[in-house]
DNA sequence: ACCATTTTCACCCGAAAGTATGACCGCAAA
DNA sequence: TTTGCGGTCATACTTTCGGGTGAAAATGGT
């Protein structure tokens, strides 16, 4: 199903040129009788060479590069100072911390974990630390009061 | 009418295809049928199937894309300032934005739902939408995402 | 060496988040 | 008037998150 859709174009494309071939047969028929094996012959050829053709733009042309500038935004004068005294205060763990960071970068749970050469499961428990320790039900309300409190920019 | 808007593209493809074999056939009875040199035929159809498979491939495949980051630098002197123009260029509705705000602050949907007094399904298709538009996957890369573009504090 | 803490990992289960799709309404632009 | 878009809501499904619990290593200080 996922395959149909993602081909539909093609698809189309390849439905749409049946359904011309079948009117063309029509035709054929409707006005000129005639010996089909000649026919079949030259319409095969004409696929294999039309595949041919396609295979061989492909091999041979350079990949089309199409460039798209993406704005990356910046905050410049951040300066950021981090809050030893709320962190401490927190009483979380340095790992925690480091989990909380890169929570804060948006990443997964399963990202993090490849990111610290963890398992998920560790990286689920240092959540649940987290999250007992700042008071929140989520990441991403531990991410705003984290940052709240000066432990992230 | 809308049908044939979306799709012009398959027609004339579809139909160049059908004026292209219709001449081959035009030029079978004016040709070659007397003449019985297939081979020439066989190969003038070869060539031009060739071409047409090479003329397809080139035009339907589609270019890689690229993306070049281009850094943008926003001063942000203490307090903040929404970034109108990263805003218009993301193409968030305003209601996109009220849900973003709300993500921001570490609510869950449901919450965002009673916020705005609208329902669950509801949040869920703005969530949606705001991914789409910010290029993420997870509401704390959007909420990342749109700190840096300077659409929330 | 001992104890406390941290870090690591596992399993199960329910809740929340996210995907995909379709539908309806209202409004403004073509 | 038709079309497109934003906003609303729904259903069904998959994935991720988070809670609860337990427990084995590693670490560090006295």
């Amino acid at each position: 199903m996922k395959f149909i859709l993602r081909h539909k174009l093609v698809i189309l494309y390849g439905t749409s040129l049946a359904i011309l071939l079948l009117l063309l047969k029509w035709l054929e028929v409707k006005f000129i009788i005639y010996d089909h094996s000649f026919e079949i012959y030259i319409g095969a050829i004409a696929l294999l060479f039309t595949l041919l053709g396609i295979w061989l733009a492909i091999k041979l042309t350079k990949p089309k590069v199409k460039v798209v500038e993406k704005e990356v935004y910046i905050k410049t004068n951040g300066e950021f100072i981090f809050n030893q005294k709320a962190f401490v205060k927190t009483g979380l763990s340095k790992r925690e911390l480091e989990v909380l960071k890169l929570m804060a970068k948006g990443l997964s749970n399963q990202q993090i974990a490849d990111t610290l050469f963890v398992s998920l499961n560790t990286v689920k428990t240092h959540c649940s630390g987290i999250f007992f320790k700042l008071d929140v039900k989520r990441r991403t309300e531990a991410v705003e009061s984290a940052r709240q409190m000066g432990l992230i920019p």
